[in-house]
DNA sequence: ACCTCCTATGACGACCTTGTCACTTATAGA
DNA sequence: TCTATAAGTGACAAGGTCGTCATAGGAGGT
């Protein structure tokens, strides 16, 4: 999954570089990659086509790219949670990987919508570039869940995979759809997560 | 939203008018409505071109039929639980509900796979068909949830809208991930319903 | 046999997209 | 000033889409 820009790419003006990445990121958060338009990124970046083709290979060079700066940035947010170092217990550290995914998506919506287009395609594109990500992940959480069951922190009888999914659909959806759409106070995320969190903790009855 | 088929389309054999809908059905449970292919569901149903425009207005008329079809029947298996005339306390009522979709999605994959397509295209077509449906079923929920509270099934603090959305989430998200792909097994599947549903009562600690 | 109404048919126009290619311009070093 | 290398350029081919239209076919009534 080598991602190449042409040397040219590289070589012209920043100004220039960042005139096309941002005509991209336009273009491929309104909509998903197989109806994102090239004409539409050239004309929004004012290059000529033949230009175009003398940065990127075609347009999912140019998709890839983009979507490998998004994953880096997001990172950047989510790193230091990653490695868990602390041994935070499994829901408490969902909080805070939850809360920082939602500043993400407050500090840069673009990138969040093109995910969520990425996400929702499920085409040939999202298993090439997710393959076994998601299972990987999953597998990650199972193995925190089961950690706190030996830790009492989680009851033992919990399906750990029914959990760990739940979880996961959590991230990849629900943050989406409550907080990327409407005007939002970060202050007040937070609280809606405590309360979302403390279903799971505590149950409803 | 009125959907009208030609007259025409009407007075087809039956046999023909179930071939193209079978074709629709198909190339609509492949690709989303902006990308399927009327050419492929000509070619499929064994008509002519010029054919098809006899029987329908254009592509979008074809898909609000199928979209129709797959409504009404879904609404078989849920019309008995949507009224709710036994009071079922909400996450009970859920928990039917749930295990009537799922057994709809075992007994029509491909009406499943339609409608996730159309769920995750988020687009112009989504807003038009589902309107305010989904707000429509959220504060549907919220009403089963508020009951719920006075009769003690459920604790005050809880944040109805926030349980609300939890749960529409699930029905539109998870019951697909988990149980389209795989051989799938009725009863083990109630199983797992059971021990989602008691996440949510009793929480995980 | 004729006339009417409904259905069948596929070539075609209009449009749009991606990627190519032959050609031009600019830059930098000798 | 000359030359080599890099970047700029847009018309165009190839391929695909949808919806139309002029014409053909068939069934039934008079």
């Amino acid at each position: 999954m080598l991602i190449i820009p042409t040397k040219t790419f590289f070589n012209l003006a920043m100004k220039k570089q960042e005139r096309i990445i941002a005509a991209a990121v336009d273009e491929f958060s309104q909509r998903r990659f197989e109806e994102a338009k090239l004409s539409n990124i050239i004309k929004a970046s004012i290059i000529p086509r033949g230009s175009f083709y003398q940065y990127f290979q075609n347009k999912k060079d140019l998709y890839l790219y983009v979507f490998k700066i998004i994953k880096s940035k997001k990172l950047e947010y989510l790193k230091d949670l990653l490695t868990n170092e602390q041994e935070i217990p499994f829901l408490d550290l969902f909080k805070l990987l939850y809360a920082q995914g939602i500043k993400f998506s407050i500090d840069h919506p673009e990138y969040v919508e093109i995910f969520r287009l990425f996400i929702s395609g499920k085409g040939q594109l999202y298993r090439e570039l997710m393959g076994d990500g998601l299972k990987l992940t999953h597998q990650h959480y199972v193995t925190y869940i089961e950690i706190d069951k030996e830790k009492g922190f989680i009851r033992p009888e919990i399906d750990s995979n029914i959990l760990a999914n739940l979880v996961i659909n959590l991230t990849t959806n629900i943050a989406i759809e409550e907080f990327s759409s409407e005007e939002i106070n970060y202050d007040e995320l937070l609280k809606k997560i405590d309360s979302l969190i403390n279903i799971f903790k505590k149950g409803v009855e």
